[in-house]
RNA sequence: GGGCCCAUAGCUCAACUGGCAGAGCAUCGGACUCUUAAUCCGCAGGUUCCAGGUUCGAUUCCUGGUGGGCUCACCA
């Protein structure tokens, strides 16, 4: 392939494809990389430990590599995204949903040989790595996956693990370098996988024989410790007391994790990169993982790294102002959202959001929900060449936008945009009728969708007003419920009787069919047994809205009521007071 | 204490690699026999966090502050 040999990226470009850029001059500046490149294309990389239910802040890093391996196929380079599941990490503490009498026994062991809490899988990492990434499709995140564990067991890092074990005594003055006399700077960078208990966070190694290729250890019950998640006391995991000799490689152990991190990087040839900021501090896992990808496995660590410069991670995705945590098992899980709030909204949020700025988006703050709705169909209208109010420069940013958000949709060119439904009459239409068929056949009957078209789109924004009503709209304005019955302290006139009885009436002969009425038809006799009455339209909807949700406002009322049909009868016979 | 990121209209964000600060939503006003988080039209909304510096010109670049977020043993 030949890289495109870019200038510095226009401040006007768009995050993903100035990356890309970057990212095709940062393998320009390495004629090793080139090689890589050659022989088996440009490797975006992540990873994520599967140490419980994956929360939703993760599918940022998902999202923005599977975006990044898109922009530079946009611009030829042989690029793919491959995340590997870190399932040979220890079981370092209780996890929050598991009963501990059952679960403590797997303390120290790695999680893919743990059994799945969940049936279906085949272990703990397993279960944990795929309930997200059996949802990518729908993400349209297309990503390689593997695990980290299968990397070992298969022989892939031996090669590092012998680099890594002889060059013990420079590993060690790392560490020393970077943070000071610390029990790193005394031991051998690996932790072996105990042959007896098949613990790996309980043992020490002791001893590399280089000649033999083995390694002395012994598993102990004084190395890895947590809190208590009830007694907040330090507890220590109980190793087997185990000690021998036994070789690293082939799936012997795993590496620590900032050594991982840069072992990871030479043996798969990875070109690019990302981790969330917290691993980009100065001093943190990526400062120490470029010191030894350079020093000891001679690398050049991946973009955004160049050299010893670490360059920046990514912001984090908050949820209502608080960072996702998944050991503190607070927040919400990816899977969880997925159910809930539509993917292509998700992946929207985070593709319109330079990764370099917080994102905190609350689907419990109803603004939130129809501004993400509002900001999407925009988008959408705009790339579609519908809109051209925006200035240019947005137009072209909304454009970029539009094309990572729905990549599979690929050229827009001559054609139509999907009929879209603003999302809060969405979730009141959603909310009075039953399915989604009534609810596009109500839609359509009102004028909000052509002719012919939106049905499916509507269908299923109607579906997602539902689920998101369902999940986190209790004390939404979005949420509407009918009463059971007029309340008693309403104060209902003879002349607003006389209006509710003739609604009743139309109503009842249009939902039997004696009658059939347009909803123009019917807002028209609404008004017009107002005017009968002769009262004041304002103050009898307020009644109306009282009557029927116990609220001073409500939807439209005609459609409304008519989206209600034979539901609304009821209480529309109690105002009436027949 | 050190480091990184962020700060533009009430909110969410733009501003084409320094050139008259713009959109969406909300608010407000008007229209539609019609109350709405429906539709259409319109008004208003800004000392671009502060103080300096470079420049003919700074939201943009530099320095120093302020505020917010994250982070800096081990583990990941």
């Amino acid at each position: 392939m030949t890289p495109v040999m870019g200038k510095k990226a226009a401040k006007g470009t768009f995050w993903a494809d100035a990356m890309a850029d970057e990212i095709l001059q940062h393998v320009d500046r390495h004629p090793r990389l080139q090689q890589i490149v050659a022989d088996q294309g440009m490797l975006v990389y992540d990873e994520k430990t599967p140490s419980g239910i994956i929360h939703v802040g993760s599918s940022r890093g998902w999202i923005l590599h599977d975006v990044i391996a898109r922009a530079l196929r946009g611009k030829g380079a042989p690029a793919h995204f491959v995340l590997s599941s870190d399932d040979m990490d220890p079981y370092d503490k209780p996890s929050a949903g598991l009963p501990r009498e059952e679960w403590d026994q797997h303390l120290g062991k790695p999680f893919r040989h743990i059994p799945s809490p969940v049936e279906g899988y085949e272990s703990f990492g397993d279960c944990y790595f795929r309930q997200c990434t059996d949802l990518f499709d729908q993400y349209a995140i297309e990503a390689g996956l593997e695990t980290t564990g299968g990397l070992y067991e298969d022989g892939s890092f031996d090669a590092a693990i012998q680099t890594a074990l002889d060059q013990t005594a420079a590993i060690q003055g790392i560490y020393t370098e970077l943070y000071g006399d610390t029990p790193a700077s005394h031991r051998l960078p690996f932790a072996p996988l105990c042959e007896q208990c098949g613990r790996i966070g309980t043992t020490r190694a002791l001893e590399w024989d280089g000649a033999r290729g083995l390694i002395r250890y012994e598993c102990r019950s004084d190395i890895q410790s947590y809190k208590d998640p009830v007694t907040y006391e330090r507890t220590y995991i109980p190793g087997c007391g185990h000690e021998g000799w036994r070789s690293p490689f082939g799936g012997g152990g795993k590496f620590p994790w900032k050594v991982e991190w840069a072992a990871k990087w030479i043996t798969k040839g990875v070109i690019a990169e990302w981790a969330g900021k917290d691993h980009f501090s100065k001093g943190g896992s990526r400062t120490a993982s470029c010191k030894f990808s350079v020093d000891i496995f001679d690398y050049p660590p991946p973009y955004p790294s160049s050299g010893y410069r670490t360059g920046n991670g990514y912001e984090f995705l908050n949820v209502g102002g608080r960072k996702m945590s998944t050991s503190k098992g607070a927040g919400v899980s990816f899977a969880e959202v997925t159910e809930v709030l539509s993917p292509s909204m998700m992946r929207f949020l985070m593709v319109r959001s330079e990764p370099n700025k917080v994102i905190d988006f609350d689907p419990n703050r109803t603004p939130d929900i129809v501004n993400l709705y509002n900001e999407h169909d925009r988008t959408e209208r705009v790339a579609h060449g519908i809109v051209t109010k925006e200035p240019d420069a947005l137009v072209s940013k909304l454009d970029r936008v539009h094309f990572y958000t729905y990549p599979e949709r690929g050229e827009l060119a001559g054609r139509e945009a999907p009929a879209r439904v603003k999302f809060p009459l969405a979730a009141i239409v959603g909310q009075s009728v039953e399915t989604a068929e009534e609810a596009t056949a109500t839609l359509r009957a009102m004028g909000h969708l052509p002719e012919g078209r939106g049905h499916a789109e509507t269908a299923l924004r109607v579906g997602e007003a539902r689920s998101w009503l369902g999940a986190y709209a209790d004390d939404s304005k979005l949420r509407i419920a009918l009463n059971d019955a007029v309340p008693a302290d309403l104060e209902i006139d003879d002349a607003s009787r006389a209006v509710f009885a003739g609604m009743a009436a139309d109503l009842s002969a249009h939902v039997d069919g004696t009658e059939v009425l347009t909803e123009q038809d019917f807002k028209g006799r609404i008004f017009a047994h107002i005017c009968d009455a002769g009262i004041e339209q304002r103050p009898f909807f307020g009644v109306a809205y009282e009557a029927l949700l116990g609220r001073p406002n409500g939807p439209q009322l005609s459609t409304f009521l008519m989206s209600l049909g034979a539901r609304a009868l009821p209480l529309l016979n109690e105002a009436a007071g027949t």
